[in-house]
DNA sequence: CACGAAGATATTGCCTGTATATTGGTGTAC
DNA sequence: GTACACCAATATACAGGCAATATCTTCGTG
């Protein structure tokens, strides 16, 4: 079934075992918008993005209309697909709102993790606090991510979880485009890393504090690139 | 292109104009689904539901992946798509996630509505009262409607927008489910018509508690189902 | 009688051709 | 010179067919 889309195909991650083309092409596709290989404003057409990335227009077409809903790009009916601009207000009202969920992940996270998820909390904030000192970038966002992972999955509530996945989709991009300009790594670090501790050792109150002082900062963060785009 | 489609099909809802067939097919199959007439726990299949609804299978295909997402159906590859189950445990961390947006939302209502808002809520608060007193169903529902639309719109946040949507749709199919037999109608006016009336009046903080004993009374409505069914 | 292999059946995954909508350019009437 | 009708180009929308695959059934074998 993927006979010339191999060889054709250039830029495809892995195809994990079991995974449809529709997701590899979801997460080729989202992969390359949140990351500014594809930049903001861009105009693409299905035909297009199938032959350059070597998938039939089927799975394409279903990963666009998923990236759609998320609102990494519009889709103009019969007339073709922007990949959505990032704005300053837009971030800030995602805020608004990834501060609430936010905050009761930390909060469930504080009361229902397991220890072998305690212990891992632990063990990333002290990474990521080693991370900002030695000013490494990539260990840092490694370990953002598996932060997220560990808490959202703590917290053991699949709707907060898959509204968390899509809010730092968004919040990524933005984040990969400013960064190097305003980001505060050791603040962030540390930031994180109170919430991570606040939440391995169970203190609710401390857990939901912590959160909303590492919004806070996210929200500085985002209102100091003001001016700079 | 609608060809046979019209002659097949049996109820399909109007076609708005300007509506795709997918749409269109989204807000069939969405309808029948939380409002029971098809069941919980129903297999179907992408071909018998095309033929059921006077639809392609594209549409269909395509409005199915949407519903899976919103987790009210499952599709099983190569095997088939199982209408969701209802849970309570389900519906209590669902319930979770939507008191903290829902009290986000009517905080910021109360911030941001414009006068004409605030005017309808107030407007949809004497309804629901009456509607209340008047045990009228179909009265209640289209209002509570109503005052999710106008309230979300007065938020201005579309982030926290498509997240109510989205977890009030799965909410609903569970008070279809139950409510004949839990539910305190005048009670749920009373709650809904304080927090309309608390944003009307621009009351930040009142907002915010009377969305919370809102939702701790749909709370204690989901609890009040168990051993019912 | 238990159990495994092979075929039948049913379902989604994906591809591709055709229909339809939108738009920008071009010619023409005024 | 300007406004308008028309047409070509190009995009998505949709239909329907074939391929892949998961399950169920049947039949054979120990």
């Amino acid at each position: 079934m993927v006979r010339q889309a191999a060889a054709r195909g250039r830029r495809r991650p892995r195809p994990e075992p079991g995974e449809s083309l529709t997701e590899q092409a979801y997460r080729a596709l989202e992969e390359q918008i949140v990351t500014l290989e594809i930049p903001p404003g861009t105009v693409v057409s299905e035909a297009i993005l199938a032959s350059r990335l070597g998938f039939g227009r089927t799975p394409i077409r279903e990963a666009l209309w998923r990236l759609a809903r998320e609102r990494l790009v519009t889709i103009i009916p019969h007339r073709g697909i922007i990949v959505s601009e990032i704005n300053i207000k837009t971030q800030l009202r995602l805020l608004e709102l990834r501060r609430e969920i936010e905050r009761l992940v930390a909060a469930q996270a504080a009361r229902r993790a397991s220890e072998a998820e305690r212990k891992q909390l632990e063990g990333i904030a002290g990474g990521m606090e080693a991370a900002a000192a030695a000013n490494d970038d990539r260990a840092f966002m490694r370990l953002d991510r598996e932060y997220n992972e560990v808490t959202v999955a703590a917290a053991r509530n699949e709707f907060a979880a898959s509204a968390v996945a899509l809010l730092q989709g968004l919040s990524r991009r933005f984040w990969y485009l400013h960064y190097k300009e305003a980001a505060d790594m050791p603040l962030a670090a540390r930031l994180h890393a109170e919430v991570a501790r606040a939440i391995a050792r169970g203190e609710v109150d401390a857990a939901r504090n912590a959160s909303d002082r590492l919004v806070d900062y996210i929200e500085e963060f985002a209102r100091a690139t003001v001016g700079l785009d």
